[in-house]
DNA sequence: CCATTACTAGACACATGTGTCTTGTTCGGG
DNA sequence: CCCGAACAAGACACATGTGTCTAGTAATGG
């Protein structure tokens, strides 16, 4: 009854391995999660399906019930992985001590324009998700307030007036997720050279030469900072 | 023909009704739209389905096919719907001629403060569609160009550089959107209290009192300005 | 008063989805 | 070398969805 051997030759667009997979097993916890974690992105909420995904796999749902207690145990940790990545690297840039405003704002910067830290397909598919489910809902908006209000902290820190700090950490902010939305996706040198321009309109002041050019020399060999 | 009675029902609750529906007639067409729309913009395109619609109104689905084609055609006429709403209101309001930049922009803020001339709802909902549809993408990148140019003409229009026109254009805009991602929510007298520091920021001009007042003052009682 | 118009109900056939359970299959270790 | 841990397959029961078709039924108009 042994027919047809090893046509598990699923390695298309899903498969890149690091261990050569011991035992019985054709997929791994971290395929099902980055895989619903891309259709998540990609699609929405709705089209992460067990059956769906399980095809895209080449396994049975059986194999997805033996790592996860159910569909909504994944999305519990899709949302986890959403607050986990995107909320902390704003916060970190946006508290990070600065010598002046435009530096600061550099730092927030350093979050956005590099996809890796902060993900703007992943920030509006949670955003669509939340519109129907009230627990997204305020981790959403706990998000929001928590990021505008370092934002405003880091003016507030530099001297801004409280009003003043508050209208323009919601300018800076506000600006960004449009941006997000509108799926631009200009090169990275264009968005460069939009650099200090938005810096003049969001604090006021000028950057200097060389804030600008270690930013663009930071952003250009984007290496992970931390550890992996 | 007689079938274009009732076009201004549209209530919220579904049922009370301004003539009394001869024959055997339960629903009309304009209760399945009115009902999909209000399921779309609140919920997304994947939850307008017949059959859900058919159990909040209370009648089979018999009814939906007697009235539409398809599900597929209504949600091409929620696409026609938002094109006939959203953008139109946008780019009158940016085209309509103005003495100074400031008014202009006002003009702009029209559609935006107003919930009957450009629903952000249903602009978000659409965003959210078009990231798995391609007709809908589409669709939505030619609305954005078009308002975008639109407001980057109007600054044209008042001698601002075509780079700075642009730059400005967008900020605009991607802030509008922006917020309105964020439902905020707040209420209209709160957002006109930010009228003056934000055309400020968006011109680089003041605005003069007056027309702060007939702004505030057209949007106070807010009577749709063309006909119905 | 009877036919026609304009609908509605409900059954059919089919697709896609969830979650559970039983029966494999494959490896590594005692 | 056989056994158990770690997984996978596939069937079952059930829910929800689409689209089609037939058999109604309530007012209206001749």
């Amino acid at each position: 009854m042994a027919h047809l051997i090893s046509s598990a030759a699923m390695d298309t667009a899903t498969k890149p391995r690091t261990p050569p997979l011991t035992g019985n097993v054709k997929v791994t916890r971290d395929d099902w999660f980055g895989l619903a974690l891309r259709t998540f992105k990609s699609d929405g909420v709705e089209h992460v399906r067990v059956l769906s995904l399980s095809q895209k796999l080449g396994v049975s749902r059986g194999s997805f019930y033996w790592y996860f207690e159910s569909r909504q145990a994944l999305l519990d940790m899709l949302l986890d992985h959403w607050r986990d990545t995107n909320t902390r690297y704003v916060l970190e840039g946006a508290r990070r001590p600065a010598p002046t405003i435009t530096r600061g704002v550099l730092n927030i910067f350093e979050a956005w324009i590099d996809d890796d830290l902060f993900d703007p397909e992943l920030d509006f598919a949670v955003r669509a998700w939340a519109r129907r489910s009230a627990p997204v809902h305020r981790a959403v908006e706990e998000a929001d307030m928590a990021r505008v209000d370092a934002i405003r902290d880091l003016f507030l820190a530099h001297g801004y007036e409280a009003e003043d700090a508050f209208a323009r950490a919601r300018v800076l902010y506000f600006m960004q997720i449009g941006y997000y939305v509108l799926e631009l996706h200009e090169p990275r040198e264009q968005r460069l050279s939009y650099v200090r321009a938005y810096l003049r309109s969001f604090t006021g002041s000028e950057a200097s030469d060389e804030e600008i050019e270690s930013f663009a020399a930071l952003v250009r060999d984007r290496k992970r900072p931390g550890k992996p």
